[in-house]
DNA sequence: GCATATTTGTCCGTATGTATA
DNA sequence: CTATACATACGGACAAATATG
């Protein structure tokens, strides 16, 4: 298999804002890479060879290294000793332990809605995205908004601490978006039952809201289990 | 204000097990910082000297800044640009986000017993590490005995995912608690609701504990607010 | 099974920029 | 405003572990 296209990585890098200013190298090396693995350039389970990457992101081992403990502890990849840095693969096990935290903090969440006006704009917001995204059959883009419309429930909480502890699960959910393949249907059916989870909480019913959003995460992690089952991988 | 033996880290270094071996030498790093911290011989806001520290576990700045990364994701230490690390201060608005996120996970956690012999064991022995430390008045090892209860309590979910994602929540408890400064009263009375509240759950009531352990966090949350009020600790 | 090449883990020295006294 | 101390980042070096032929 051909190395990933490093180039364009290293061009994403000075495109960004032209001076290098905010944030340190480290930071802009992980955000670099970070983009890389959550669009899908960097596959589940590539190996991440340091030498490479600094030549891309035209940083030093030693800066490229702590890059990578930041998304080692974001939880995209895993580092293994003397072997070297990698893209998670998520597991069976791990999907299911994924929506269980996701059944719970998100419930919860939605429960703190007050419906106070202009509460539900971050949600509207990742749903009109992920309309727009379908209309182009950008179906890892509406993979990667539906995970955003999600992210806004539990922001109702108004608990930046929640928000931030749920940071490493949307992340895997990302990883297991693209190990699944998302097919075109994969997504689309979810995006209907996401409109009607808002307008649901729009009028205000929040228990009906969680009820549906409980079952919404039953029925998505069965079928994300199921697709793994058939393309058999690994669940242990 | 003199500098925190220094000497005593490195001392605990070397005898933590003898041989060097296992896990990277940044791990081993960021485990005697993080002792150092939760233990109190590095007090809440204090500056952490990269070449002082480096000296003392002997190890190169390379080496010990992947640790700071490793413990600034652990919500240990905060990393201010050009700067440096600095041991997390808890606000008090940090204090009811914290218990905001416990009482979410730690009643779901609780909702997830299930009744099976040895259940809860790691809860009971958390317990019994408790009444031991209360007995010797080491009121700081009766704070984190408290922690590891609740740890434990998160534990019943069954879910390593959601274990994990609650590391920081219980390193920043540890260090709310260092902040009120743990008076003996403080924990005590804590102590007998939390045999309560495992004697609830053994005779397998969970809707009772989990109304108890709400009830619970809520006082907690209070008494610790208001501890922050009257010494007048930053709330912003 | 063995020798070799690659890669990682760790360290040092140093230059540059930034904050503080 | 200058000076000092410190954090940031680089490049090179070597040992150890791993992968490859």
């Amino acid at each position: 298999m051909p190395p990933p296209s490093l180039a364009a990585i290293a061009a994403r890098d000075t495109g960004d804002d032209g001076s290098a200013g905010r944030g340190s190298r480290s930071d802009r090396a992980a955000d670099v890479v970070r983009e890389a693995i959550l669009d899908g350039t960097f596959r589940w389970g590539t190996r991440l060879s340091e030498p490479q990457i600094c030549a891309a992101v035209d940083v030093s081992r030693n800066t490229l290294r702590e890059a990578f403990r930041t998304l080692a502890q974001e939880r995209l990849v895993v580092h293994e000793l003397n072997r070297g840095v990698f893209v998670r693969v998520p597991t069976a096990q791990d999907v299911t332990e994924l929506y269980a935290c996701r059944r719970i903090v998100e419930c919860a969440a939605v429960r703190c809605c007050t419906g106070e006006p202009g509460e539900l704009d971050g949600v509207d917001a990742a749903l009109a995205q992920a309309d727009a995204l379908a209309g182009t059959a950008d179906w890892i883009g509406v993979g990667t908004a539906d995970i955003a419309f999600h992210r806004a429930l539990v922001a109702l909480s108004r608990n930046e601490r929640l928000v931030g502890m749920t940071a490493g699960v949307w992340n895997e959910m990302r990883l297991v978006f693209h190990v699944v393949g998302e097919p075109a249907e994969f997504h689309g059916s979810y995006l209907a039952r996401n409109h009607a989870l808002a307008a649901t909480l729009a009028a205000g019913d929040t228990a009906a809201a969680e009820a549906a959003l409980h079952a919404y995460l039953d029925d998505a992690e069965q079928h994300t289990l199921e697709t793994y089952r058939q393309r058999s991988i690994a669940g242990a």
